[in-house]
DNA sequence: CCTATCACCTGCAGGC
DNA sequence: TGCCTGCAGGTGATAG
């Protein structure tokens, strides 16, 4: 579901609210959403730990405790919920409940299981946990830039939408932002990335930037009017100009947005904006 | 090493 | 109404 911005807001709005809580309790409802430990021993490291810090790499979500730090990937439907101990929650979609001793709780939520966490020491270089062994440089990481790109991309014999999409170079671009970015940047999301010029990279990284975080001001504006009970998933109603537009006419020239699949992906462009080479 | 495909899960919309 | 199919804002493992 949530997508870099989604990510972000979704970490601001939980450092918002729980601010440096003291886990008294936790259980784990689906084993399988702990990757890399079992849930027992998930449960019994972080008790008693306190959140120090709320931090986010790509679509990675990270708890820093005392001691240990928390990954949290929320893949297609993963969200958080922020509640007092005593209200009701979904107990089918609800697959493990964070108890602090100030009386609320965190609660996560995901329809499909396929979110994950991982823990890890805090002393142990992140970046090259299991968690992060396909995660390049973050969309906003200064390292990430249109050099480092161009040589990342360039070579391979793969699409535009693929190559915005290979979180193992930049991370943090997901399906509906890709199709934004290959509007912005005017070129069908199937062309070969062999056919996008060098010169072009700077905009690539540019107009990723700019969609992003003008989708994270959003998310920051929108999640204010939500109430603990709504979930915090980061969703908000950005001006999508092709993302789920099929049938409507392009913003720029009225042409009617398509739908196709690239790389088995739902994709939407204007094919009259869009150029193919 | 590279790219393509499958597997993981559940809910929902649309066709018959 | 009920059944079936396809699809969903993701990614790791596996197959070629």
């Amino acid at each position: 579901m949530p997508e870099l911005p989604e990510v972000e807001t979704v970490r601001r709005t939980l450092e918002m609210q729980l601010q440096h809580p003291v886990i008294e309790k936790v259980t784990v409802f689906w084993p399988r959403i702990v990757d890399n430990c079992s849930p027992q021993q998930f449960c019994d490291i972080v008790k008693g730990q306190k959140i120090q810090d709320y931090q986010r790499i790509g679509k990675y979500l990270i708890f820093v405790l005392d001691h240990h730090v928390i990954v949290s990937h929320l893949r297609m439907e993963g969200k958080y919920y922020v509640q007092k101990a005593h209200e009701p929650y979904d107990k089918k979609h609800t697959h493990a409940i964070f108890t602090f001793t100030n009386g609320l709780q965190l609660r996560y939520h995901d329809t499909r299981k396929f979110g994950r966490f991982y823990l890890y020491e805090r002393n142990e270089e992140l970046t090259k946990q299991k968690a992060f062994q396909h995660c390049g440089y973050d969309v906003f990481d200064e390292r990430c830039t249109p050099e480092y790109l161009y040589q990342q991309l360039h070579p391979r014999r793969i699409t535009l939408k693929q190559a915005l999409l290979d979180q193992s170079v930049m991370a943090g671009v997901g399906n509906i932002y890709a199709d934004e970015i290959c509007f912005a940047l005017g070129y069908d999301p199937e062309i070969s990335i062999q056919r996008v010029r060098k010169k072009d990279f700077p905009a690539l990284l540019a107009q990723a930037r700019r969609i992003l975080g003008g989708a994270m001001k959003a998310g920051g504006t929108t999640i204010r009017s939500y109430t603990s009970s709504l979930g915090v998933d980061g969703r908000f109603q950005l001006q999508l100009k092709v993302h789920a537009r099929k049938g409507q006419p392009c913003v720029n020239c009225g042409t009617e947005i398509i739908k196709k699949t690239v790389a088995t992906r739902g994709t939407y462009y204007c094919p009259k904006c869009q150029r193919k080479r």
